[in-house]
RNA sequence: GGGCGAUUAGCUCAGUUGGUUAGAGCGCAUGCAUGACACGCAUGAGGUCACAGGUUCGAAUCCUGUAUCGCCCA
């Protein structure tokens, strides 16, 4: 073994072991009781990119767990996989074919399109998963899916048809987020906002029959002038006493002539802000939109699909015809519109003003309102109720969602959510029961399997359908107001079938070109992984998971997907299965810069993970992470650039790679001096526990409780307490204390310390395996006696050698250890120089220098204790150091002033703590109503604080008699 | 506009039901090539826990308000 680990070396051999030993941790459907099964699914990292530190944290975070639950002897299934991510990846390849080949997707179709993205696809999602590979993540990789893949299809299929055939599924005209650029519908969560400075322009609408003392205008202020071409009411405060006499009355709208209906509406209007009256455009803005359906205005759409002006742009007023058709709708018409207002006279001011522009995510455009034609998911409450996969009803989707994070009859919630105050923002969303927008104007996705037929012919069809279908429910339709027939067909093989039909019959009907939103596949993922529909009958073993692992024990997943998607695979799992897809969801923190700003390739801060593991190690980065894995909801981590690569790094990192030398280096110790298995095989820890030495004794308690705390750490979550813990653990109690300790030991031939030794670094190495799997797995093959792998081998169990006692006599030698090499450092004393010292302790309190320790103390702080005992006397010219119970000398180095202003000094700080104690004790109503335990306590360390005054006063006595008596000292 | 979070040592952060002298890592200072490790060892300095009130015998911790920063949702 080199004396530096070298991780670049070590990895990709641990891991073929691991793939070749383990079947490539394919997980099984076993014999297990509910209790010892444990699984989870990935969040599917999307083919878009390649793997940020997000994933790597959020890998880590559920590979620690994998790894700890597969060592606790439990069967254990991680899924792995990717996700298509439609619109993102659709963008991505529609701009790269666009850049190199200056071809649009229309240019390329439909189907070279999609197979365009399929090789894009397959490029990247095999490089997604070697990146989880390299940091280790033990996922099951022999049954990585896709969203895609047939499999997921097959869920997609049966989910949208069940949900079709229940009524949930329905087309209708709405508003829409719409991307111009991309002519798609893009969800809420797919847009940002982006202030611009625009302008606030004041619009005057003539006043229609004016009388006589009423405004010859309504003046009417907007960003979005353009849009008045649309306006179907003018709307103002039902209580506004400047305008309520003229509701019922009309306006003329500027340049297209339309009269429309003032109205008055409390929802839409604040009168105190700008001039109290508000144009209503209920196509092309969502307030206006809700505004129109409560007054049942028109709705007039402007819009193309790519963003110009439509038929619809065109009129005549006061004489002159205006036609704004082709025009770019937010841009040219919104200037030729201002254009025309202004030779009309019709504006009245206009103001710089900075508002919040929606963008979206994808193609960086401007959002569109737009109206148009899609499909949803009803997420409110229907008539009867919603039936779930196990025959449960309830309310709708979304409310069944809700109910399974809500306590039930028993306080115990089917889904819990860590840390539990993200537990509102989940609820609250799904609360508004909004509609959700399932279908995407794209040609990566699912595509929606919906046919529509013609009004004529719908009733044949509908009758032959009924024929074929018998019992078999391939199809499931529906007769739309206008006559026309939606038909859904439940398979490919029925997809097929539907289409002969037709054309046998010769009607023609047209299948819905729009594919489904990503969310409703990943929705589907705990189900479609594991094969559902498919239920376990039938002999194929990923049929079988389903039974066995579902629901899965931990989703760990980021915050900001807790609704978009962690709330649809809830309703997802209890439609189709009856039953919520994992018992508890983890919410880790998010990373940021060291400046607090997220992330972005825009911002050039992001840090790769795979540099981190090619320059520190994966380990390295997992055990950083790890120890920065807190509840908080913000990780900030300082970023430089490498000097050597140009790549971004962080200083952080730094702690995990040399955590992990330390633990190579002290392995490389204590290997080399375990000589043969035989030689302490036979030694037993119980014995020693029971009747050993302090250090040995001390050592196994040690370990019996770092054993219980990682154990209750990983249990809880707390992964940042579970890291720095061992770390403290290994580096701390291991390293510092024990291992100095044992050097001389393992010089003198003694077998006791070599076995405490091999306890110490088997546990040690266990413990650590889930943070840090490489270089504990290189460093196990080396143990003598370990057979096997450490991934496979038994997590810890704390034995029952925990002992409070004997923390506390060690706590003592390590606080007289510490004075002594105080004195030495404060001296500048050669650390080869040996010492004499000499202890004066309370006897026979517990705060004694403990049996066993004399000879720790003279090894580690490199004195020879000539006396110790209670009433000794200093000796000549000696350092003083005091600590609880003991009064340490070291003989011979006295610097007589630097004595006395140190003593002073803690007399001074141990007045103010005495004095901060006896005011407590002296207080009746502190220790009327303090607990005992606490009164007590506070006497005990009265008492403490007394005895070391009293040392210290005895100790300053008698500096200052030598003092008089004029003897020596180096001043 | 609504919700959530953060504010503790120069930096990044812990601090689990309020209770003995508020901790860690990095950085800093001093000393050290000591047979595991300089990616190391030893020792030390460094904090009116953002601010103002309140509750309590007792507040970094609970409550109210203020300020700054960030995230989510509209």
């Amino acid at each position: 073994m080199g004396s530096q680990y070298e991780p670049g070396k070590t990895e990709f051999q641990i891991w073929k072991r691991w793939m070749q030993e383990t079947g490539s941790f394919r997980g099984v459907a076993g014999q297990k009781p509910p209790e010892k099964r444990f699984s989870v699914v990935i969040p599917p990292p999307n083919v878009t990119g390649a793997l940020h530190l997000g994933h790597a944290i959020n890998a880590t975070i559920q590979d620690i767990l994998i790894r700890y639950h597969r060592m606790n002897g439990d069967d254990t299934l991680w899924m792995a996989g990717l996700d298509h991510a439609g619109i993102a990846t659709q963008a991505v390849v529609e701009k790269t074919i666009f850049e190199q080949e200056k071809k649009s997707r229309h240019d390329l179709g439909r189907d070279e399109l999609v197979r365009r993205i399929w090789q894009w696809k397959e490029k990247f999602g095999d490089r997604i998963l070697q990146q989880l590979q390299a940091v280790g993540a033990s996922c099951d990789w022999t049954r990585t899916r896709f969203t895609l893949d047939e499999q997921c299809a097959a869920a997609v299929r049966e989910a949208f048809f069940r949900l079709f055939s229940a009524g949930l599924i329905f087309r209708g005209l709405r508003l829409v987020n719409w991307d111009t650029h991309l002519k798609t519908a893009v969800a809420d969560d797919e847009i940002y906002f982006e202030p611009l400075r625009g302008q606030m322009t004041s619009i005057r609408y003539p006043l229609v029959d004016r009388q006589a003392g009423e405004p010859e205008f309504l003046v009417v202020a907007t960003t979005r002038p353009e849009t008045m071409l649309g306006d179907t009411a003018i709307a103002v405060h039902p209580e506004d006493a400047r305008y309520r006499d003229l509701i019922g009355r009309y306006v003329t709208v500027p340049l297209v002539g339309r009269q429309i209906a003032i109205i008055g509406d409390g929802l839409l209007v604040d009168p105190a802000f700008g001039t109290g009256v508000v144009k209503v455009t209920p196509a092309h803005d969502p307030n206006d939109y809700a505004t129109g359906l409560r007054h049942h205005l028109p709705q007039i759409n402007l819009l193309t699909a790519d963003g110009r002006v439509n038929e619809n742009g065109v009129g005549e007023f006061a004489g002159r015809q205006h036609d704004y058709r082709g025009l770019r709708f937010a841009s040219d018409a919104r200037k030729a519109v201002l254009a025309d207002l202004e030779s009309h006279g019709l504006i009245a001011e206009v103001r710089v003003h900075e508002h919040e522009v929606g963008h979206s995510d994808r193609s960086k455009t401007p959002i569109e309102p737009y109206l148009s034609e899609q499909w949803f998911l009803k997420m409110g409450d229907v008539e009867g109720g919603v039936v779930l996969g196990d025959g449960r009803r309830c309310s709708g989707m979304a409310q069944a969602a809700i109910d399974a994070v809500a306590p039930d009859g028993d306080g115990e919630r089917a889904v819990k959510i860590f840390p539990d105050r993200y537990a509102r923002g989940y609820t609250d969303w799904l609360a508004q029961k909004r509609d959700w927008c399932i279908s995407r104007q794209l040609w990566w996705g699912h595509r929606i399997p919906v046919w529509t037929a013609p009004a004529a012919a719908s009733g044949e069809l509908r009758s032959v359908l009924a024929a074929h279908d018998g019992g078999e429910q391939l199809f499931s339709s529906r007769p739309q107001p206008d006559g026309s027939l939606l038909i859904c067909a439940k398979s490919e093989s029925a997809d097929r079938l539907l289409e002969n039909m037709a054309e046998r019959l010769a009607i023609e009907i047209h299948r819905d070109p729009d594919v489904l939103d990503t969310w409703f596949s990943s929705a589907l993922w705990p189900l479609s992984t594991m094969g559902w529909p498919q239920t376990g009958t039938s002999p194929a073993a990923e049929d079988q998971l389903l039974g066995y692992y579902y629901p899965t024990s931990v989703l760990s997943t980021a915050r900001e997907i807790l609704t978009l998607w962690v709330a649809r695979m809830v309703m997802f799992g209890l439609f189709c299965h009856g039953e919520v897809p994992f018992k508890k969801v983890y919410i880790h923190a998010v990373i940021q810069d060291g400046n607090g700003r997220p992330m972005k390739k825009s911002l050039g801060n992001g840090v790769d993970p795979v540099d981190i593991v090619e320059s520190h190690g994966a380990d390295a980065l997992r055990f950083t992470l790890a120890s920065m894995a807190t509840e908080t909801q913000d990780i900030r981590l300082p970023v430089v650039k490498d000097a050597g690569t140009g790549r971004n790094t962080s200083p952080r990192f730094d702690i995990g790679r040399n955590f992990a030398n330390k633990l190579w280096n002290a392995a490389r110790f204590i290997l080399s001096n375990l000589g043969d298995v035989t030689n302490y095989q036979h030694i037993n820890m119980e014995q020693i526990a029971g009747s050993g030495e302090l250090v040995d004794r001390w050592m196994i308690s040690a370990t019996d409780q770092a054993i219980t705390q990682a154990r209750r750490q990983m249990d809880e979550f707390r992964f940042a307490e579970l890291a720095n813990g061992l770390y403290q653990f290994f580096w701390g109690d291991v390293c510092d204390w024990y291992l100095e300790i044992a050097k001389g030991r393992i010089r003198d031939g003694d077998p006791v310390v070599r076995a405490v030794l091999a306890h110490v670094l088997r546990t040690s190495l266990a413990l650590l395996h889930p943070l840090m799997p490489f270089i504990t797995e290189a460093i196990w093959e080396k143990v003598p006696g370990s057979a096997g792998l450490l991934v496979v081998a038994e997590f810890p169990v704390a034995g029952t050698h925990s002992d409070a006692d004997i923390t506390e006599a060690f706590a003592q030698v390590q606080r007289i250890t510490r004075a002594i090499r105080d004195i030495r450092n404060e001296y500048n004393i050669d650390g080869r120089a040996k010492l004499e010292v000499h202890l004066q302790v309370d006897s026979p309190q517990a705060l004694a220098i403990p049996a066993g320790g004399k000879a720790v103390i003279e090894s580690l702080a490199g004195c020879e204790i000539k006396a110790v005992g209670g009433e000794i006397a200093a000796p000549k010219d000696a350092a003083i150091a005091v600590v609880a119970g003991t009064t340490v000398f070291v003989a011979g180095v006295v610097n007589r002033e630097m004595e006395v202003k140190k003593l002073r000094a803690r007399r001074v700080e141990l007045e103010k703590l005495m004095s901060g104690g006896q005011g407590k004790l002296a207080n009746g109503a502190f220790v009327a109503k303090a607990p005992e335990k606490v009164v007590q306590g506070i006497r005990d360390q009265l008492a403490v604080y007394e005895s070391e005054m009293n040392r210290i006063d005895t100790s300053l006595r008698d500096l200052e008699v030598s003092a008089a008596a004029g003897e020596g000292g180096r001043q």
